[in-house]
DNA sequence: TGCGGAAGTGAATCCGATG
DNA sequence: GCATCGGATTCACTTCCGC
């Protein structure tokens, strides 16, 4: 720590937001100043018409102009510029992340690696209460992706193995995580009422990565600011920051919000517990593993009934089609039944009843 | 399905394995013929190492962001590549996936878009029992990434959507799977006892990409076949497959494997429909039917509204006219409105859906 | 104050057959 | 090709309101 960093590092405008366009104000700043950037670029998402819930109600899209380009080589130009811009900040052995969806994030990592920086992993934010497909035409869009990058392949990263460790209950942290999305009270509102900006990311996300992958005092620049959930986190986890954000709109809320955070808050670190309850099994997947297979018959405990399993985990009895609840429920002429404890496959002669396998499953999660 | 699609149906060498490179054997295929395409690519192709300029000079060692360049490049070129005789191949409303890591996942994935396919989701296959990181100097890699996605933006493309909610136990399926990797019996293992390929993917993976987007018949390309997990698959599910492999040793692995193989029965391979499938019922048929009487009235589930039955089969309610969809949208103030679900009628003072009534037409239609 | 139910909402590339 | 229109489609939360 020499002299010169030292005076460095005074220039910087620790702990404020500037107003412009990211890439002059990273162009601001002195070369090899920052230890870590968080970057939430916009995802030049192509939506179509408008998106109605079942219920009639419309899905709020995200319409902004910022997320708006003319084509796939302008997101690519727009990529390039900041990549370069933020690759000059870095120290020697600083990194970056970037977070993003499908629309985005393979053009952006591909521009990483053209960049010379080092892929030290993808990270996958599963989200526990992700917005369904309303149309039933795709796969829930239930994760966004980070890129977690050092500065070049020779770059002494940081990374708080036994810290994230502790994190995740004694085991090793591993490349997806799964939180909630920001709702509720931290999601923050503006004078009318209505959410203060489209994408606001959770608290306990920007958690995990300053803890993982710097240590206090640490500077952190975040070039597509918003509504400051990384100063935020950064404040209350005793690490400087830098914020870049050209909408007034977002500035004005963030500068407010940062007002009110404290360091060493720890409320940030209550992530929903991993609830004890036994995780959730579906039928299907003993199908899909191959523990029992399309065509073969189940017989309830009763041996009054049999059903055959079909290719995506639904049974078929006699004139009935469903679940193993549903088909249970029908052949019994019951209101509801526990397929689990109905239906038994047979192995060697002997009825076993398909809750075994479903304990098997378990057991491996463990 | 005219005489042109059967003859070049039968030209196909469908449930079997080309030798050869696999951009000269898909282009040895018919155009447009292919429902299907699942590529597992080689990421380690001149990635990493083995850095020499075209001309073959030493690269110098300091120069590193470029040799990362050269490389990267020789991996788009061959990338772009075979995505292009891929793209031949498919029918105009065919798709593709492709599963890779963050050393290859971006290129794959931005080259899909440039060539104008069209994403529909990426998938994360959470691996339920990864490879730990043993030196603790990142996070455990416990998920590869798969990319869906359609020829063109207009491609009306194949998703079982209830087929998967099945599989899931009722809820809608998300994009992140958390399946085993191979292990286990299922692992193939060479005469020496060692596994016989380095990155064979589980049946499981295959099966619930087979199940969520082909029907039975259609044909399955696999470019980088190894030891055929797709076809293996392909055939217990009652698709055809064509393999491309260029290694002698996987392919005798996997013809071997694929002798093996037995489809499931058919009835099995029946899959849970959607609505959608079911057949139109004109809500006039019930009038001429006699089900219901011109003049009747109808009444919202809610009993907000009410309108009155025309003899033609529409509706007329307070200042508005026309269908039971209409009628509906019109008197809720909602974009749409499904008036089969919307509406009831009185029997024995009980309001009773009209969708029921749908439903007795339909089973007599069957 | 507590509880139960209704209402609201989230980075979304979200229809398809018919005329 | 484009306009029209039938009609299919949601999960895990949260807050708020009424009793």
């Amino acid at each position: 720590m020499g002299k010169m960093t030292k005076v460095m590092h005074e220039a910087l405008p620790l702990n404020s937001i500037l107003d412009g366009d990211c890439i002059e104000a990273m162009n601001s700043l002195p070369e090899g100043s920052i230890d870590l950037i968080f970057a939430d670029p916009p995802y030049n998402l192509q939506l179509r018409g408008d998106l109605h819930r079942p219920d009639n109600s419309k899905v709020d899209a995200v319409d902004d102009a910022w997320d708006q380009f003319a084509s796939f080589r302008k997101y690519d130009e727009f990529t390039q510029a900041w990549l370069k811009a933020a690759k000059r900040l870095l120290k020697p052995n600083g990194a970056i992340w970037v977070i993003g969806s499908y629309h985005n994030i393979f053009r952006v990592g591909a521009e990483l690696q053209n960049q010379g920086f080092w892929m030290l992993n993808d990270v996958v934010w599963r989200k526990s209460n992700p917005m369904p497909n309303f149309r039933g035409k795709r796969l829930t869009n239930a994760h966004e992706t980070l890129i977690w990058a050092s500065k070049t392949e020779s770059s002494k990263y940081t990374f708080n193995y036994e810290a994230l460790k502790a994190l995740n209950e004694g085991t090793q942290m591993r490349s997806d995580w799964v939180l909630p999305i920001c709702t509720g009270h931290e999601r923050l509102k503006n004078d009318a009422g209505d959410k203060a900006h489209p994408t606001q990311k959770p608290e306990s996300l920007l958690h995990r990565v300053l803890v993982a992958t710097t240590n206090p005092g640490d500077v952190v620049l975040d070039p597509f600011f918003g509504t400051g959930t990384t100063g935020a986190v950064a404040k209350k986890l005793g690490r400087d920051f830098i914020g870049i954000e050209r909408e007034a709109a977002y500035r004005e809320v963030a500068e407010k919000r940062l007002k009110n955070v404290r360091k060493f808050d720890r409320s940030s670190l209550e992530v929903t517990q991993s609830k004890r309850a036994e995780p959730r099994v579906p039928f299907g997947q003993l199908v899909e593993r191959g523990m029992l297979t399309p065509g073969e018959e189940l017989w309830s405990l009763n041996g009054r009934h049999k059903a055959k399993i079909r290719a995506d985990g639904t049974l078929i009895g006699d004139d009935v089609k469903g679940s193993i609840h549903q088909v249970g429920a029908a052949l019994e002429g019951a209101p509801s039944c526990n397929g689990w404890t109905y239906w038994t496959f047979k192995r060697d002669g002997k009825k076993v009843p398909i809750d075994l396998l479903r304990q098997q499953i378990r057991a491996e999660m463990n």
